[in-house]
Order: structure tokens, then sequence, then C-alpha cells
DNA sequence: TCGTTCATGTCAGCATTTTGACATGCCCGC
DNA sequence: GCGGGCATGTCAAAATGCTGACATGAACGA
């Protein structure tokens, strides 16, 4: 069954901007900017505040897992948890009492200011499922999940 | 190891790491990595083979459109083009001679090089899309430009 | 016990990208 | 004509991210 997709047989590759991978740049290109605009009125970054999200649901991750999560290098994500620490929104121990990694966790603050911008950042994302059908979401999930899990190894 | 994960059952809503946009950026990251190391062996960049692929197709692009299509400000487009310049993979035009946009195009040797590097990076695109089910291909396409396209304005 | 291996945190240097600014050249309404 | 408005190219400086390197601490097997 290959009817349903006639316009092009020979031609593979005809406009780039309506392949896989350039409309996933496309999209997480907006989707970035999207956030950093909402972002700034609160004094945050993107990674930034990616991190204080992960923090949240776990707290006493390690600067490497962190990195990790937010896809960035140990360094990159030393950085922003040095920014976080400095203004305040979470807290690191200054010894490691086991192994080298210092779990870092919100502080209250860090607490209050991530409940302020969930909401604008949450409406962002409301946007974004609400331009598709219902019913797709979830299989978009699967299939943003099988991509970069096949991609990964 | 990063055992930071036996908490309380929370809500698979509630995971970010399910959440569109973190898989959004999970899918990007991943595809941004497969094609560097595919890339690097042919001594190429991917914003490189994004300009190269974009000119191919549409000769005559200017920086500013360049910069546009892939996402990155003109000075970056800039940098880029100056690169395959020095490469001798594209020629410009030292004057413009209309307005100030001085049009790109590929060279013998681009044209050569972009042909050599096509069946790498497409069989990357392949990867993604045989992880697929292939019904569902043509939705996913459709479904990111929405979020492309609603997030833009 | 000891040595190897691995993960982590961190420093330094480099590359890339962005922000901000400015000059130049078209277009379009007046 | 001619002026404002816009887009483009480019420079300089700052921000951001990465690679390479090193030291420390834990786990594991001989």
């Amino acid at each position: 069954m290959n009817e349903s997709v006639p316009p092009e047989p020979s031609h593979p590759a005809d406009d780039i901007t309506h392949h896989v991978g350039y409309l996933l740049k496309r999209a997480q290109a907006a989707l970035r900017g999207a956030m950093d605009k909402v972002l700034r009125e609160h004094g945050l970054t993107v990674p930034q505040y990616s991190t204080l999200e992960l923090l949240a649901q776990h707290p006493g991750m390690s600067n490497a897992d962190l990195a990790r999560a937010t896809f960035v290098t140990r360094q990159s994500g030393n950085v922003v948890l040095r920014g976080l620490q400095e203004a305040g929104l979470i807290t690191r121990p200054t010894t490691a009492d086991h192994g080298r990694a210092r779990p870092a966790r919100l502080t209250e603050e860090g607490q209050a200011r991530l409940a302020t911008v969930q909401a604008a950042v949450h409406a962002v994302e409301q946007r974004m499922i609400d331009a598709l059908p219902a019913r797709r979401v979830a299989a978009l999930l699967t299939d943003l999940d099988r991509i970069a899990t096949v991609l990964e190894e």
C-alpha cells in the first residue's frame, strides 16, 4: 500500500524543508524561541528553567546527571548550576558525602520561582498540543521517542 | 552511577521527559549528534552541510536567506559562508549587482562534496524513518509543521 | 591489599553563536 | 524628487558551549 503518497516517486529528495530532519530542527527552534521569550520576562534562561524543573522532580541530581538530562556537557551544566546557585535558587553541599557528586536541591526561592514560570511555560506547550489533532499527540510522543532512541545508539 | 530515581510513582504526564517539548529536544539533539558524527568524517559541519544542501536546491540565495533557513543569525550565517568560500565549495560575487545581497552558488567542487556526503546523511534520515510505523511518517511531518507554525507567530 | 577502571568535578583554551551597532542600498508613499 | 521605513552585510564585544586535560573518589577483580 504505497498509493497514499505518489507525488514524487522517482526523486527521493526534492524540498529539504519538508524532510523529517529539517522539520524537527524548525519545530525545536520555534519552541526554543517561544520559551526564551517567555522565560526572559522572568529572568531565566531555557537551560536554567530545564534544570529547575528536573530538580523539582528529582531532588539531589548531580551536575553530571543534569548535564546528561539537558543534553549539554558537564562543563556547561556546571555554569548553569553556578548561576542558579548565585541567584539563590538552588543549594549544593560544599563537600560530597559519597563520591564526588554534589547533589543539588531547590531552595524555597527556587521552588517559588519555578512555580511562577511554570504557568507561562506550560501555556506554550499547550499551544503546541492544541495545534495538533488530539488523538495524534500520543503517537507523536512515541514517534519522537523512537527517533531519539534509534539515533542515540 | 547516577542512581537518582527511586522516588514516588508520579503520574506519567508529570514526568518532564515525556513532554512534547522535552522529546522534541531529545530527538533533535540525537539527530544533531548523528549528523555531526557522519559529517565530521567528510570535513563538514552541520551548518555547512545545511547551507550546501539549500544552495543546491536554490542557487543564488543570499546570506540573510540562508540564515533564516538554517535558524541562525545573519552573523553566524556569514561565518559559515566564509568557511565554505575559503574551502572553495561556494562562490559569491564581490559586489552586489542589485541591493546589498550577494547571491551564493555552489562550485563544481561544492557540488561534488555535497554529492559525496548526501548518501551518508540520507542514511541517517532513513534510520529515523525506518524506526517509525510507515503510515505515521506523513502525519509526523504535518504535526511538526503545525508545531513550528503555531510557535513561530 | 592493591591496581585498574570508571565517573565526577573542575580548570583552561578554543570555537561557535549571539547581541548590539552601524553603513549601505532598495522600495514606496508623499 | 525625496524622505522614512526596511532589508542586507559587516564589525566588535559578549555570551555560550565544547574539547582537552587533570585530580579525586568509588567500585571491582586479581
